[in-house]
DNA sequence: TGAGTATGTGAGTATATAATCACATAGTTA
DNA sequence: TAACTATGTGATTATATACTCACATACTCA
């Protein structure tokens, strides 16, 4: 049985993972692991409409992945937590498993 | 910019955030961290419907995060790779840091 | 063989998400 | 003040996701 307090653990690991499901928030990420950056560049670096982009931050905040300040025009977004990195260590670890896999399958046809 | 290597990547990696963005995946991933299950007990456990735990254990094993066997009658899944838990850790430390912010802000009010 | 059990799937519906365009807002600078 | 720039948002549309119910499949065991 779950208990309550597990349901809303649970709940709120989600909306995390949820925020992370698209590949333009992984780019986002990607970009500012070495610093934040303002809309314009991130935008510019992901490939994507500013408008298009600025709701997918607006995604990343509300699960608290990112924060942000105004700096004269700009708004300035950057990692609220760098602990997010490991996701990407994690990922890398699933990912490896399946090439090894699917390596395994290749030397077997 | 983004390399097409680059992009391929982050579609992958978006896909397995993608597959533990649901509460009841997350739910899976607790229950089997311990050992393999059935499906049966798996609905059981996440205190969801048979056919639609159904599909969400398919998202799982699509995305590369669940392997499964038949055994008579029941068909029984496991974490492919351990390693999956990371995220957890990695989430963990996210919340952590939810929760903090939340404590100052509620010490000023 | 026939009843029973565990699982998966088709079809339908409701809801959520993503993308785009046009426009509003806020700050800047001439 | 007026033109300009960066950003966010409303409205719309297309697509994806989640869930449910009924049913099909596959295996078990009497």
């Amino acid at each position: 049985m779950i208990t309550e307090e597990k349901q809303l653990l649970f709940e709120r690991q989600a909306e995390i993972a949820k925020a992370l499901s698209h590949p333009v928030r992984i780019a986002v990420v990607n970009f500012l692991k070495d610093g934040e950056q303002c809309v314009c560049d991130i935008a510019e670096y992901v490939g994507a409409e500013r408008s298009n982009v600025s709701r997918h931050l607006a995604v990343m905040v509300n699960a608290g992945l990112l924060s942000y300040r105004k700096q004269g025009l700009k708004v300035i977004y950057e990692l609220r937590c760098p602990c997010i990195l490991e996701f990407f260590v994690c990922i890398g670890g699933v990912l490896k498993q399946q090439v090894e896999a699917d390596r395994r399958l290749l030397r077997a046809l």
